[in-house]
DNA sequence: CGCCGCCTCGAATGAGCGTTTGAATCGCGA
DNA sequence: TCGCGATTCAAACGCTCATTCGAGGCGGCG
């Protein structure tokens, strides 16, 4: 955990954004700190050391490490919703209106598993959400229970493509849905890599994308 | 979480077993803090208080907080394990060898649903071995990464029954399958309640058992 | 009775934690 | 160049944590 900082002051270059170098840097490290090991785990002094800062910066810039943790969660759950939430759209306007099952699913799926992606920016970003939704408490917890405005759309969607399924069902299959994005953490992937000896690999994200697609169209078309 | 303890000598009756009550009870109160807090929120002081004994026997009967952990989550999943397998056996012998994908998917969602029931003796312990599987470091992901010979039965199973589909599509609709029941958190269920207004409820275990074989055995019959 | 393992106890240890503080420094408009 | 608000810094604070320690209790056996 404890790692040598290297350039603590240009902000690796990389980044056209220039103001609150500092504030960006923070986020940065503890998004991927908190993504591999856990929000309780990883201390400030480690995400400050990453990110090649003072100690007091997060206390200063984000108010506590709870508060942090909740901004990064804010951010990258508004971005991943902002990006579900046009392909939705999109697919509805393809589709006069009534997507079928296959595209509303592939607007539920896309995203993070284009996202998970090798050279993706937002690598790190899955894992990270994935984990503050298990392991968050207090501000998270009660988002994720509370809000459920981003996923009534896509049930709603669901409702209106198939009008004779209970409405209890589709909720219940959006959910099994869900569970099939959340288990797309490293641990597992590994357990896979183990158990097919190396046959099954995420690597192939379009391939992915189409193979969870095709599992859970069948499930809600049963 | 800390919290008054009441009756700190007599076992609260309920359990036969008596040799080492102190053991059992500090295993009792740490498999429930652990499953409803979390493995770095819970302190050993948490555990020992909420079982009414002392702070040192944790390390005395255990080792450490760690070993504490790991031998919970080796007997809960060997508990699980054995009764998977012992499903899987019987229907095994039901259907002359080859058992349909209903009764393979049954075996492996059966045993975790059953236990989540409202007055099953082992409701805490699938919370648990959620919590332990996602938070879980050290020894616990070495088990996770590594250990594939419980699923491998599963595999195997699938295999035979479904000789045409290549075994890397097997594999990865068996990931999809497991990723269902691991989204089963007291959390998620809460998500959905408000979701479908109340309409999805989880207390009915063999519906939900029901849909999920449903769900699953459309996908991998895609 | 007296010894001896096993177990329990209260107390202490030292490390690590999140957070605070007040001074130093920076960047920039006047 | 000066002044000032925003930011950064090293240091410390107070607290909680897992773990350890040595003394004491207890039960069974000689």
């Amino acid at each position: 955990m404890t790692e040598a900082r290297l350039s603590p002051q240009p902000p690796e270059g990389e980044n056209a954004e220039r103001e609150a170098a500092t504030k960006a840097q923070v986020l940065a490290a503890a998004e991927r700190l908190f993504a591999l090991n856990g929000f309780r785990s990883v201390s400030v002094r480690d995400i400050t050391a990453e990110a090649g800062v003072n100690l007091a910066s997060v206390n200063y810039h984000f108010g506590s490490k709870d508060a942090l943790l909740f901004e990064i969660f804010r951010r990258r759950t508004a971005e991943l919703n902002r990006e579900r939430a046009r392909m939705l759209h999109e697919a509805t306007g393809r589709h006069g209106g009534k997507p079928p099952v296959r595209a509303i699913l592939t607007a539920l799926f896309a995203p993070p598993l284009r996202w998970s992606n090798q050279d993706h920016p937002r690598r790190v970003s899955v894992q990270f959400i994935i984990r503050a939704r298990s392991e968050g408490a207090g501000a998270i917890r009660d988002v994720l229970r509370t809000d459920v405005s981003h996923l009534r759309r896509f049930a709603d969607a669901l409702i209106g493509t198939l009008p004779d399924l209970p409405r209890e069902e589709i909720y219940w299959r959006l959910h099994f849905a869900l569970g099939m994005i959340h288990n797309n953490r490293f641990a597992e992937f590994d357990r896979l890599h183990v158990l097919s000896e190396g046959a099954a690999r995420e690597s192939d994200t379009e391939a992915l994308l189409t193979r969870m697609v095709d599992f859970a169209e069948a499930g809600f078309l049963a």
